[in-house]
DNA sequence: CCTACCGATCGGTAGG
DNA sequence: CCTACCGATCGGTAGG
């Protein structure tokens, strides 16, 4: 497919150019591991795991067929690792949010609506495709990495949890929390599957709309 | 997989033994055909269209291998079958309900309810497969018979916003309609992924909480 | 609906 | 990271 080989050149493109590298033998295989990651990414959510092939991905990341198999054991290996990295990457990204100087002294509706928005951009920003990848795809892992996923949403929903208590407490949230957590979190998870980049709504709107339906009032 | 086939024990045993049949040369095949069904959208919900071979589903039927393919063109029309009969009957439910004497007399709020209670239970009551499959697995199916699915979908979604636009105008709901009912069913639908019919939470509970969740008072 | 089978594809590997 | 390849599996079919 070199359609998405061509959406991978900037990955492929990040390369450093400056410093040369210690030795001449040590090739850039962090970068071509990139490639293979950011390609196997797009392909697992674009046509699932189990259709997509590792010749997909090696040709998407411009290698022959046998050469992933170079940087990763197994195609199982390259979907736990797109998980693990598109986990990393949010969990990251909202603890910054929640460890902001100012995110403290905010009202419990503020450091929601930064929640949500980070949230939404996790899953619908360009180039994300990992994050969509794990929620849609943990079905094809073996049970001992499921365990490691699940270990991580659990940490990303846990900093969701003492926002949702707050609103709780102070009646802008009536549902009991974790039904709350549960049922907020799957009307944006499921935007991966609505959602249009070059269509009507953005990702401003769809924070908006999300807080005017959970919040009994701003 | 002989615990699907003993799953499906049920269904198979629907086979009518009052009158028989017309001619004796008449098998009922509109019988293995259901079971064929059932098999099939057990096994796409549990592992995913493409991870599902026509061999586990023949054998969940108690067929031989080549079997399915007496009664289905292709593994795509066997999936295009399962999402049509799902949505088939989860729009006569809901007619159902829209149609029934009471229901226009009723609130917003209630009528809302109403819809959401039964759009649970027709994602998580017990061998309703058929639905999440077609939530989940879309992506699989050909240009053609994926548009004839939207149809259907946009046709359910029709009987949801006469309730949402009146919740709107009474201030219940403060959110967009559109994004609203894409939020709404988002959170419903995400409900697949994590309800537990042997755990705490029953589909009662599951929608007290998604109606406190979502409208302003009740 | 079964038997017997085909052609294609797939994940993965050896050896360089 | 490539070349060349293997064993297994898969969707589907002919002929009964």
């Amino acid at each position: 497919m070199t359609t998405d080989a061509a959406l991978l050149e900037t990955a492929a493109a990040k390369r450093p150019r400056g410093r040369p590298r210690k030795t001449v033998d040590e090739r850039d295989d962090g970068n071509r591991r990139v490639a293979l990651l950011a390609a196997a990414a797009l392909l697992f959510r674009r046509k699932g795991f189990s259709a997509t092939t590792t010749r997909d991905i090696a040709a998407a990341a411009g290698m022959q067929s046998g050469s992933p198999f170079y940087h990763f054991k197994s195609k199982d290996a390259l979907l736990f690792a797109v998980m693990e990295e598109g986990m990393r990457a949010a969990l990251s990204r909202q603890r910054a949010v929640v460890q902001a100087p100012g995110h403290a002294s905010l009202s419990p509706q503020s450091r929601l609506r930064e929640l949500v928005q980070v949230h939404f951009d996790v899953l619908l920003g360009p180039g994300n495709d990992f994050v969509p990848v794990m929620l849609y795809e943990s079905r094809s892992l073996q049970a001992r990495q499921r365990k490691l996923v699940a270990q991580l949403i659990s940490e990303y929903e846990s900093l969701w949890m003492p926002v949702l208590s707050a609103l709780h407490a102070s009646g802008h949230l009536r549902a009991p929390v974790g039904l709350a957590r549960l049922l907020i979190l799957g009307a944006l998870n499921w935007s991966v599957q609505w959602f249009d980049a070059k269509k009507g709504a953005s990702v401003q709107d769809l924070t908006d709309a999300a807080m005017a339906l959970f919040l009994k009032s701003d």
